[in-house]
DNA sequence: TTATTATTAGTAATTATTCCTATTAACTAA
DNA sequence: TTAGTTAATAGGAATAATTACTAATAATAA
């Protein structure tokens, strides 16, 4: 199957740079606020557009958390979440689930497991200390 | 803080019976048509409106897979889930993650880490079988 | 009973996202 | 370069999921 050649657009590329740059795990319509302090004529459809085709090539992630409409991470390397509920910030956890619990898993389900997705929720420090 | 007194209903008592006893973590619209066979008069902001307030009581929870709207499980001790891709089939785990690892990354980040959800994706026995 | 008001049905409104289409511009090959 | 092809875009309409609104109803208390 030919895949469809895809052409190099200044919105693309922007896309991605504020995605992949931000911190934050923004939504569509953040990055779109973003975009178009450069590009003030992207439109909202356009930045949908590129945020799913960027995911799809694995160039960004999609992730959602509870209670929350769908944000995209730039960190594409496997990690974890924790979102604080107080102040919504979501950090990024460099852990991973151990293989072999996975693998455990796995074999029990009879199943082929592709990925997974690991939330924590709770309060941060910073919150946790100004309730103090 | 006095809280609201609550009634009982026959909608709120058919809505907590079908997400009790559902096995395949039914969106709100699912609860609303299986509701409707039992209370045709019953309407769907009806729906929505015990949904959240069982889940707030924590009869219920909100479960919710990518790629899908808001889901509801009767199970309320913790688990986990594995999602197949293939068929949509939701499967119950009954395992958790020690609590070690849950603390350790509580103490990593200074933390209250209240909860927390993992969902495994991938494909299922049944659909690994039939596509061999 | 009767009074109070939580809850409901039905519908309008909102939010997030996707779809549509004429136009633009990235690429290709002469 | 230039011209042709068509992927991609802007802008707006349409859709899907959820929430808000309101007059009527019914669960509870007095
Ligand atoms: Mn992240
Ligand atoms: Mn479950
Ligand atoms: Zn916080
Ligand atoms: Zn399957």
């Amino acid at each position: 199957m030919p895949s469809t050649p895809r052409r190099s657009t200044k919105q693309r590329s922007i896309v991605l740079e504020i995605v992949a740059r931000a911190k934050t795990h923004p939504t569509a319509e953040e990055v779109f606020t973003i975009a178009r302090k450069k590009l003030p004529e992207i439109s909202l459809a356009t930045v949908y557009r590129n945020l799913h085709l960027l995911a799809e090539e694995g160039k960004i992630r999609e992730v959602q958390f509870e209670g929350s409409t769908l944000r995209y991470d730039g960190m594409t390397m496997e990690h974890e979440h924790f979102c604080c509920r107080s102040c919504g910030v979501v950090e990024d956890l460099p852990v991973s689930l151990p293989a072999a619990t996975v693998a455990s898993i796995q074999s029990q389900l009879g199943a082929i497991i592709e990925r997974y997705s690991l939330d924590y929720y709770g309060v941060c420090q910073r919150c946790k200390e100004s309730a103090a």
